[in-house]
DNA sequence: GTCTATACATCGATAGAC
DNA sequence: GTCTATCGATGTATAGAC
């Protein structure tokens, strides 16, 4: 069971997120293509298995993490983390954080985990002076935005992650509480 | 020829732009789906047109503004309109800058206009101070990550979007040559 | 240029034997 | 739980008549 998924995730990295087949996924783990229905009553099954996967292994990686300290250097930590994280392997940033698959909408259950991840952002990025909900909006759009970039146009590369910290510096001076510029 | 890619845009439009299918396009236009292969050899045909077509709507919308005067001002006018064009789209948006069909990849000529398109971006933003490509490639991934967030979290809505003058105020400030801050 | 007919492939899903 | 067999839908593309 677990090992399917994680034969999935193989294909997945092989062919897109689109591109997995029941087929082919049946016949990597030496079954038939009907059998897999044994373990997941669809497809979305299926999908909804590997996004709480994905969360999972990306809440491992977070949990990991020293985040004591300055606040914003703790901001820092988190994000590269989750940076390299999504970098290293498109078709699960995919599968996690955008809507590859018509139809596909995580259960409840597995989304709840992946508001876990959210939320440990919010509260960092909250800590480290960003109070408002659209001042942390626009930064987690920033860094998705680099994230995709990266990906698309310098896969294994970091020509722009590598501006992470800069521009994280860059936001938090920005939008830091009014009282004073730092 | 030119109304059958028009239709195509509206069939994408409605069902995304990789679930366009010649059946449904011919359909649409009165014809059975081999007769397309009198406008087109193939899909990936199609999709070029397309391709050509949104980036021709593109500049077509570029070319209608008025980009004097202050140097700043005319970056926030361009990203204005580019913003809006990307997220009134969904389906265009996602053709014209991202990968989301296996296997195609516009032809040289069609590419071609996408360059002209980018390199006008970045000319204005070289103009209002930002000199290297760093720079350049950061700041185009930030606004690419407000189009996508924007799109996928808030349609139609302006959650991010309206946040764009700001965020270019802030970047144009941070990476205005290293003389003095402003 | 447009049609009918069809080839050919892929896919998800189900029925029923073992 | 796994298999064989098959259904039914969808999709692109081609052959050949008109």
């Amino acid at each position: 069971m677990a090992s399917i998924v994680a034969t999935a995730w193989e294909l997945a990295r092989a062919h897109g997120i689109g591109g997995l087949s029941l087929h082919a996924l049946a016949r990597e783990v030496g079954l038939r293509q009907p059998s897999l229905y044994t373990y997941f009553d669809s497809k979305h099954a299926l999908y909804d298995a590997m996004f709480a996967d994905g969360n999972r292994q990306l809440l491992e990686r977070l949990d990991a993490l020293e985040l004591l300290g300055d606040r914003r250097e703790a901001v820092k930590v988190f994000m590269r983390a989750f940076v390299n994280f999504a970098v290293e392997d498109p078709a699960r940033n995919q599968l996690l954080f955008q809507r590859p698959i018509p139809g596909f909408e995580p259960s409840a259950e597995s989304y709840e985990r992946a508001q876990v991840v959210l939320s440990r952002a919010v509260d960092l990025l909250r800590a480290a002076g960003l109070e408002s909900q659209t001042d942390v909006d626009c930064f987690v759009a920033m860094v998705a935005g680099l994230i995709d970039a990266q990906i698309s146009n310098d896969p294994g590369g970091d020509r722009w992650t590598r501006h992470l910290d800069r521009l994280t510096d860059m936001y938090l001076d920005e939008f830091k509480p009014r009282r004073r510029r730092q």
